[in-house]
DNA sequence: CTTGACCCTGACGTTACGTCAGGGCTGATG
DNA sequence: CATCAGCCCTGACGTAACGTCAGGGTCAAG
């Protein structure tokens, strides 16, 4: 009979046990991500064993970085582990050699701060180009060879500010453009044309060079985990879906 | 005449130059961060060049990873910047070896993954314990000597559960009465009744060994650098104040 | 005069809780 | 039995650094 009477805590003895605050099993239970297995009558929260097992669980994930809401997820559905901790991985490690950049920039202005008195802003900015450079390379290398890093090299120092600001207006009217004709057909001679217009700016990053194409497309293709400050430069997945229906026939971006 | 008539600049022309958004401008001047020199007649933000410069100061230090009401306090007074420096590098130089030990936990998750077809999430727990315990070990070793953790091991050996829940109501209990005790005398006789509990309490826990007692005096001073999942454990600032002083005779904690 | 492309302020959303505030339940004690 | 300590509850606001509307001006061009 004594079967059925499993042992049976206490908010704040749960959370001793569990090594959070009762704060945090409040959270916790009104996101439905550690709901207690019982209520007493006047409302307490009682948790069992088995909320501990839940508990541990979801302190692994956090350790492992990950958001509650994924948790929850996770828990829901066990299967997606494993792809879900490559993700994560990948994110941690970019985090890692953001902090150690970051950490290589204090050295480096601590050192330039050792001589001078004063701290020098224009040699920290430097320091820092030079830095988020070598970031920006770190991360174009992914989607690009390497002949078509040096092809870019190249083809950037013609690249006047003048014609970038031009160019990225024509990139917006475009996109305006399409906005206003998304109800259009994509086989239509108004879509045709816009397409063509995309062919032309892309045409005009590449160069036409095919090995930059490439690499273009590769990074197109992983929009979703470009880095922050870039985020910026999304494009609205309406647009993105009309431009690659109305490019189909030539293989789009 | 021209002098005068520097170059202002719109809120979107700024912001892309200086690589943020418009909104974060915003945000910036309701902070006094980055107000802008000028506003014209209809409220419209206008930026000069010098604008620029302090705008490029910021981006600097939040590529340190400071806080934005860091960057206002340092850019208020500059002396402190060598200070901050040292103190946001060991603070990076912490998160990164949190992720390292994180990404090392995927790693050793994935492995077990790899056999197996289900979580274990057992196996998992494992892992983070050794981690973890990797991770308070490494912490320690800044405060205790390589002998007191020795000895420290061998007397957490003999801590019952029991006896810790003791401990920690018998701390619990002591709070309580000094904080109803704030107002009286430090030098008098429940002061010093309260001192000589405290001393019994910390007697408790070092065993009476001197190198343990060094090591938690070393860690008790810098409690303010303390690890995020330890701030739980803060004493309250009224309460040190008071038990110090009431222990002043026989030197502190 | 009407657009289109800017601008402004104000307010709510996000993440994972911390920190009250106001009010009830429970066991021990006088 | 009244009281008090020590729990418990829900609800609401605060935090960091903006993003994202919403509602409403401004300005230059056509």
């Amino acid at each position: 009979m004594k079967v059925r009477t499993a042992k049976l805590y206490q908010a704040h003895q749960f959370a001793e046990f569990a090594g959070v605050t009762v704060r945090t099993l409040h959270h916790y239970d009104r996101l439905g991500l550690l709901k207690p297995q019982h209520r007493s009558i006047s409302g307490y929260r009682l948790y069992a064993e088995s909320d501990l097992v839940r508990q541990e669980q979801i302190a692994v994930l956090k350790f492992l970085g990950l958001s509650l809401s994924q948790i929850r997820d996770l828990l829901k559905d066990e299967t997606s582990l494993r792809e879900i901790l490559r993700r994560q991985q990948q994110v941690l490690v970019e985090k890692r050699s953001r902090l150690d950049r970051a950490i290589d920039a204090i050295k480096k202005a601590q050192k330039s701060l050792g001589v001078g008195r004063k701290p020098d802003w224009e040699s920290f900015k430097q320091i820092l180009k030079e830095i988020k450079m070598q970031n920006d390379t770190d991360w174009m290398k992914r989607y690009y060879s390497k002949e078509a890093l040096a092809k870019l090299e190249k083809r950037k120092a013609l690249w006047s500010p003048e014609m970038q600001q031009q160019v990225s207006k024509d990139w917006a009217a475009l996109f305006k453009e399409i906005e206003a004709s998304l109800d259009e057909d994509p086989a239509g001679p108004k879509a045709q044309s816009l397409a063509a217009r995309w062919r032309e700016l892309i045409h005009r990053f590449t160069g036409g060079d095919p090995e930059i194409l490439k690499g273009l497309k590769a990074k197109s293709a992983d929009r979703e985990n470009w880095p922050a400050d870039l985020k910026r430069y999304q494009i609205r997945p309406e647009i993105l879906g009309f431009i690659t229906k109305a490019m189909k026939p030539s293989g789009g971006l």
